[in-house]
DNA sequence: TTATCAATGTGTTTTACTGACACAATGATA
DNA sequence: TATCATTGTGTCAGTAAAACACATTGATAA
């Protein structure tokens, strides 16, 4: 078994073998937990500042496969809604210095010309995933992976923040087109949840009672008999997303405009 | 200057000096003609077969300037509607057989580990075009660059016919939030033509009575004095986009669905 | 010259949906 | 046991959508 600074060698110098030039992906994956819409994030060694979890494409692989194979290495999670929203191509996106400076803090040599050293393009990702499932696990180009409220993220490494955002309005317009709710949520999940999450996505708030009206109106959900207890007021009513009628909806397009 | 052999011959060979590997772009450029929607393809060398509009990137290049260069050589025309929607990544997407065929019966040597015959991810990008403005050319790579109806492309080469499919539903998607009439449409149309435009790219019939009541509601048409004469029947209005109250209406997106 | 006819311009009616709002029920906490 | 924030349910007016009818126009054909 090869140790860690080994391993980050042999990727940095010999990666190109097994990766393809030029080419990247970046993951926001987005949680939801305690009423709060969440990005999972990764500390960059011997610098202050996050990034997205992102990796690169071995040579068989499809942009996808990339993707869910660093979504399974961060997560622990396999067959997660995940979908490719924008590819970022500005031309000064990489930090050539920023990386050749990581590499000497680790002691590390980079020949002349280094794949890393390249202009990459960056294709971004978002995933969906259900926070209580998650493990998030850092490996040895990050020193720790965890979780962050959307709204305090602070400064990203590159064009990190912009990348979020792109997928935070992606995910907006594709509100009634793609699962979101299904993937974001637990099983079990109440009205206000739900409505909470709209809101988080949407940026705006909306009204409680023709929000209920509207959701139920799609027949998309179904009422449990249990209730959440435990909350200090009264218990609200369990939902489940009836998964067939929800797909059958969402082919359409879930109707109306939020 | 260099005859076209002569060209091809330094492409091939040492394209790898100034173009990006394994990344292409490939454009499903519109035009609406005749009341049909239209995409400009061009006839492959050597082959019984069409293909999308395509190119390489350059390496001081975003996706976004190589789709807008092929856009330029292809059409004429410059500062056109031009978007990115999704990757194609398909490990066996390209096919480097046909290519090296192509290569013998032009009596090119390629080299081994030509940059050419490695695996190519593309961006696909579709653009709004002024039917009447543009000029298809070919150029060195392709014998042919014709205007076909949607309906009738027939058998691409490669995944075309799939990303043709996807950049049509794409814009099905984005009808309400891109100036999607606005640019393939001439400055002056008529009610009957726009009607016409949405029905194509939604794939269904609309009330023409409704249809005409909900693009007026939006405000952002102006009616002109004039008629279009020469038809066989009633004369109808022309009307022009008024891009102000335009832009303004997509931000938010056009109320209600189609 | 005039009747024809397909296409356009302009309504109306009915129904469904949205937005704004009011009040009763619940259940932990004080 | 009273309090109170939160949830469950209902109403009403205004708006938008779907379905539909009739008059107008202008080239074409009789």
């Amino acid at each position: 078994m090869m140790d860690q600074k080994q391993e980050m060698y042999e990727f940095v110098n010999r990666g190109d073998e097994h990766y393809m030039a030029h080419i990247s992906i970046d993951s926001v994956i987005f949680g939801f937990h305690a009423n709060q819409l969440k990005v999972l994030l990764v500390k960059i060694r011997h610098d202050d500042r996050w990034a997205l979890p992102g990796g690169f494409v071995r040579k068989e692989e499809t942009m996808e496969e990339a993707a869910d194979r660093v979504l399974r290495e961060r997560t622990g999670l396999n067959n997660i809604f995940l979908r490719q929203f924008h590819v970022f191509s500005d031309i000064h996106r990489s930090n050539t210095e920023k990386f050749l400076e990581l590499m000497r803090s680790e002691g590390i040599e980079v020949k002349k010309n280094n794949w890393l050293t390249q202009r990459f393009i960056s294709v971004g990702f978002y995933a969906l995933v259900n926070y209580e499932d998650a493990i998030p696990s850092s490996n040895w180009d990050s020193e720790v992976c965890e979780w962050f409220d959307l709204q305090n993220v602070g400064e990203l490494i590159l064009d990190h923040n912009k990348i979020i955002e792109s997928a935070l309005e992606t995910m907006r317009r594709q509100l009634n087109f793609q699962p979101i709710g299904y993937n974001l949520l637990p099983e079990k999940f109440t009205m206000p949840e739900l409505q909470r999450l709209y809101e988080t996505i949407l940026g705006k708030t909306l009204d409680r009672r023709n929000f209920q009206r509207k959701m139920l109106g799609y027949g998309i959900l179904d009422r449990l008999e249990e209730r959440r207890k435990g909350g200090a007021h009264k218990a609200p009513y369990l939902y489940k997303f009836n998964l067939e009628q929800y797909q059958k909806a969402l082919k359409e397009g879930l109707q109306g405009g939020w």
